[in-house]
DNA sequence: GGAAATCCGACCTATTGAGTCCTGTTTAAG
DNA sequence: CTTAAACAGGACTCAATAGGTCGGATTTCC
């Protein structure tokens, strides 16, 4: 339905966040979910997953939590759709998984057509950081 | 996921499929299936949805089929997935429907960034017509 | 040692997407 | 004037995904 999911506006908020305040600060999970009233849990996840990919550095044990590991001009939201949904932000299937996973692969028309919807959302999408949604 | 639903898909390569001959040829709901190896039954539905919205006209009857009811390059992408999808194309789910079906709708603060996404995908999509997928 | 935090996989459940079925109605052809 | 080929459309099933939850492990400060 081209539609961003829970989880990644989730995530955006959560960056935006800690871009709001200087760097180097550490939020906890649970004090972002309290504040926006997001399920923690899920919220766990999702900065867990944003930690693999680097794009925030966890500190473990009693007084961690969470920060952007890079400045918020240089955080692709591109790249944190990427991370949370585990692949690209990607139009058409057969993109974004292979090309035998779309059963009529062969006959399909509008493939190429739609490539280029692709690349201009993509570029789109690559040029807005985290530091254009504060 | 922010990915075309199969629907839409099917909607394109149908539309896409009758742009290649010329105007005023009629095509049956079955035949296109048949071509592309796409569901009848769904195809037919989408189809239906299409004649409501005006895209394409029918004709019921024996000789009966569908038509595009509007040259190639009048018909918007953005169109055809508004009529298919019920909706308009929607980066983010209070766009879409009303501002009280979010539950954080009030704490979130990706809201109005999203908007901007949302302006630059809507003539993304509304800049493409079916002249432009054949 | 214990509290507060991240880590992580397994699990559950509601919603949506995809597809099917069935019964109409329309209309050209024979 | 009957029949077959088409559209019309609601109801339904099935499968996949999204969203959310749980339980337990590990880390680290006090
Ligand atoms: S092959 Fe065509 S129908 Fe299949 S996923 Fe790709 S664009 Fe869509
Ligand atoms: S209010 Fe925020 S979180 Fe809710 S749908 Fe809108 S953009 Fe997404």
């Amino acid at each position: 339905m081209l539609q961003l999911s829970k989880k990644v506006e989730y995530g955006l908020i959560a960056l935006r966040h800690m871009a709001l305040k200087q760097r180097g600060q550490v939020f906890t999970a649970k004090e972002i979910a309290l504040e926006y009233d997001l399920p923690y849990d899920l919220l766990a996840k999702i900065l867990q997953k944003l930690t693999r990919a680097n794009i925030v550095v966890s500190t473990q044990g009693v007084r961690g939590g969470y920060a952007l590991a890079q400045r918020p001009e240089e955080i692709q939201v591109s790249h944190v759709i990427r991370t949370i949904e585990d692949e690209k932000p990607m139009i058409a299937e057969c993109y974004a998984e292979g090309t035998d996973t779309c059963s009529i692969f062969d006959a399909c028309t509008i493939r190429k057509p739609l490539g280029k919807v692709q690349r201009n959302l993509e570029s789109l999408l690559q040029n807005m950081t985290i530091q254009e949604i504060i």
